[in-house]
DNA sequence: CGGATATTTTACGTTTACGTAAACGTGATG
DNA sequence: CATCACGTTTACGTAAACGTAAAATATCCG
């Protein structure tokens, strides 16, 4: 029989392709969000394990917490059994769907003001007089 | 003369209002992103205080961390006026820039996944049958 | 006027998410 | 065989963002 070609990863090599230490994803381990199999005392990374990862960090760029992570990862495993659980697990989801779409709308929000900003800041440049305060809109950072 | 009706809160106002506490206003001071006048020793906010505590919650949202909009709204005070301060301006407003697409990406991508989770809770419940297994597609999160 | 209520300063405590050694295997390699 | 290069556990340290409690005003209200 052939061994059943498994993907597999060194700690290393995750943390080289997702830029992060080593250190990182052995603490992601220890909070529950990963667990390696082990040659010997080597972990061994699979590919979902990899998937995990990557979800980690997309959660972290979008300032969630580990333990939050957790949760969804968890549920994720657990949720398909009983009903209560599904539906629980659906709250969940309609919970954080809810907080995806208000960072959606802080996102253009933000993106807005910082085109303002941009456009202001080139117009100053291309005028070359560095001395005119610009009149500033009244939600403005920059008001009375 | 009448005096010039100027808007103005107090910290237990604002506080309310953005459901943030006291503390945490306070904090906010503390570190540079908030100056409000005082009234003997009271605080009293200004509309720009409160746009700017605005700001500042709408950054926390998105993951940003207090220095990170301490440093946007330094530059946005201070950038007029020598052309290296505007083009560090720009650098930076461009590099925030690049994270807010980044974590749009990254919403999109949950929102995604949330949705096929969702969808798939549904089918349980709607089948009725809390046994079977759901195929796992390659870079699922339920992966091997 | 006295108690309730709000505000202030000061200061120590807490959680999250790692960083930074130290000290120890272990397999490959010149 | 000694020395890397990589991996492991254990443990203490740290920055960020407040929480929480204490003690001192200040203000309002019946």
């Amino acid at each position: 029989m052939e061994k059943p070609k498994a993907t597999t990863y060194t700690i290393t090599e995750l943390a080289k392709e997702f830029n992060v230490t080593t250190r990182a994803i052995r603490f992601y381990e220890d909070q529950g969000l990963l667990n390696p199999k082990r040659e010997g005392r080597k972990r061994v990374y699979s590919r979902r394990d990899r998937t995990r990862l990557k979800l980690i960090l997309r959660g972290k760029r979008l300032g969630m917490t580990l333990g939050e992570t957790r949760e969804l990862f968890d549920l994720f495993d657990t949720a398909r059994g009983e009903e209560k659980q599904l539906r629980h697990f659906l709250r969940i989801l309609a919970e954080r769907r809810r907080i995806l779409e208000q960072q959606q709308r802080d996102i253009e929000a933000v993106l807005a003001e910082i085109d303002a900003a941009a456009a202001e800041c080139h117009r100053l440049l291309a005028e070359g007089s560095f001395r005119k305060a610009p009149e500033a809109p009244p939600e403005s950072i920059a008001g009375p």
